[in-house]
DNA sequence: CTGAAAGCGCTAACAG
DNA sequence: CTGTTAGCGCTTTCAG
């Protein structure tokens, strides 16, 4: 900057003046400094600036999700980034894969690099660990998971409430022998559909002891063989319910194994890619992460911009979409009670 | 830090070779700053500790895809990050969706954040305008597509011999009446790919001068229409070559819709999510994004730990996945030539 | 082993 | 409309 203040022979305030757009300069001044400034190739560096500006905004964000290759992080991503780039904000992304371990070193990370705002899909039982940086002023917001221990805006979707209704389709249909396979509990999501998938059944009578509930899953391999146990089991379910899109594609692959994806009914939490497209067709909860990242994104630019009403929930609501698998009747031969 | 140093009675620089792990401190001094840093919540500025350290080193990469929501980005996004990750780095991702006018801003968004290095999946033609940042000192690598106007460290895919060998395989089924389907010529993959599947049926004796080439597909809207005109045409194609997961899988929705995707062969460049579980199984070339995400950045980081070889390119190599549509026979009755 | 002074690239606050 | 001085939070240099 030095130098472009030097080349165009004005004061270094000048050169600030014109490379951010402020008011008060000739435009033949104006003219001047550009033409040193693209001549030297001249880039302001946004962080010194950041150092003396009052605000000391980096325009930047960071982004925690499961998996920068898992599709609903994709479009979350995604739905983030669009709001961001018309802010001129950049975003960086850090994928967790549900470690723990990993979250206070990847925020840590985040942080030093003074992130304004934080989006975050927690592993951690607590994040009370976050409350001095969001004292200092970061911007915190949830997503896909209520976090514990501490006050912020959070974005999620109706998975109680969405997981009851794909339940509830499933004994509609007649099914009385069902099965839960799920994420590790400790996961809020999967709790959280594992209890609507329980507290239906138990609502329409259903007696729930007898219901598999298969937790711990986390991808297809773990679901892969967790359905093979259950269909080869003694009695087993008439219906599926799995609870996220990884052990939905495992669960698939063992019907298949097994020759029975036309014999016992599936309903998916999660939409998975292709879905409509393979026999029978996937019905499953699909949830909608591009608007839950751009609300997410819109929550914290928001609050950047000196939104202080209190932090509120955001619930982004699924839909179903029946494709055939949840709509596969059970076995009339007395299997099911 | 001056609050730290207060606090804990040392001077400044003490606090800063104690945070920063420099030897000759006392352990004893180094107990109590410790103690006083946890105690104020102290997180190092590492951009205000850049502007006077030698060498300036960020730990920040940018990363350049199509669209962080497209699979074939995640995986590469996905491989990178592990490699940075393992070095403190951390990693900006930006969405071009082949939109030319967005590269230079988004490039230009990231310089200012002084990125040490840059992963770049470009769009435009020419990437000379990065030659003075070069020049400085920022790390630029290529992938999947390489550049021009510009020498620098590239990863690609073997395009066109993969191509080449997908068109092989159809031929050798028996297919004289191809098409191809691909995306907008102006992208270095789409083009290579072009080549290799003409190369291919020049090399065999197929004539080309009546191979449908269809180019300008993006998405799968645009793939659907483009094969429902070809399969409606007088003298219909046996055998689809679709250059891209998108074009794919809009394909895969005509020839479904038309009842053809048992009758018309079918080769796939990228592989797409499911395509094994799909009736008939999707054949495909499959990439290695994530090993190309890997590869790229080992090359950023050798660079800035001072490899100064010449540039390279990097090929990894694709593989043919044989799951059934790339053998379905031409029809019997006479239809083929 | 420790600290004081200078300065990285830029903007704030003021003076011209 | 323009320039000067101070200083952001940290590291460097160099003197204790």
């Amino acid at each position: 900057m030095r130098d472009v203040a030097a080349l165009a022979g004005v004061g270094l305030k000048t050169v600030s003046r014109v490379v951010n757009g402020e008011p008060n300069v000739a435009a033949e001044t104006q003219a001047r400094v550009r033409a040193a400034a693209e001549q030297l190739d001249f880039r302001p560096d946004i962080h010194a600036g950041n150092l003396r500006r009052t605000g000391r905004k980096t325009r930047t964000v960071g982004l925690v999700v499961g998996s920068v290759a898992n599709p609903f992080s994709g479009a979350l991503h995604r739905g983030v980034e669009d709001l961001a780039e018309s802010r001129g904000t950049a975003v960086f992304a850090s994928s967790l894969d549900d470690d723990a371990s990993r979250e206070t070193r990847i925020v840590s990370e985040m942080l030093s690099r003074r992130v304004d705002g934080l989006i975050l899909t927690t592993v951690l039982k607590n994040q009370s660990y976050l409350a001095p940086e969001q004292q200092r002023g970061t911007v915190l917001t949830f997503v896909d998971r209520e976090p514990l221990g501490i006050d912020a805006d959070t974005i999620v979707t109706d998975n109680a409430e969405a997981a009851a209704a794909a339940t509830a389709h499933l004994v509609s249909v007649g099914h009385r022998r069902l099965a839960y396979l799920g994420d590790r509990a400790e996961i809020w999501t999967a709790s959280q559909r594992r209890t609507g998938f329980l507290r239906q059944l138990g609502r329409v009578g259903v007696a729930t002891a007898d219901i598999p509930v298969i937790e711990g899953l986390h991808d297809e391999a773990s679901a892969f063989a967790a359905t093979l146990r259950l269909l080869d089991s003694p009695s087993p379910p008439t219906a599926l319910f799995t609870s996220q899109n990884l052990v939905t594609i495992g669960t698939i692959r063992a019907l298949r194994t097994r020759g029975m994806h036309n014999r016992v009914a599936l309903f998916g939490f999660d939409d998975i890619p292709l879905g409509d497209m393979i026999e029978p067709g996937v019905s499953v909860v699909a949830q909608n992460p591009y608007e839950m990242g751009r609300e997410a994104a819109s929550r914290v630019f928001a609050r950047l911009d000196g939104d202080d009403s209190p932090f509120s929930t955001v619930v982004i609501p699924s839909t179903l979409i029946h494709r055939g698998s949840g709509d596969i009747a059970p076995p009339a031969d007395g299997l099911a009670p």
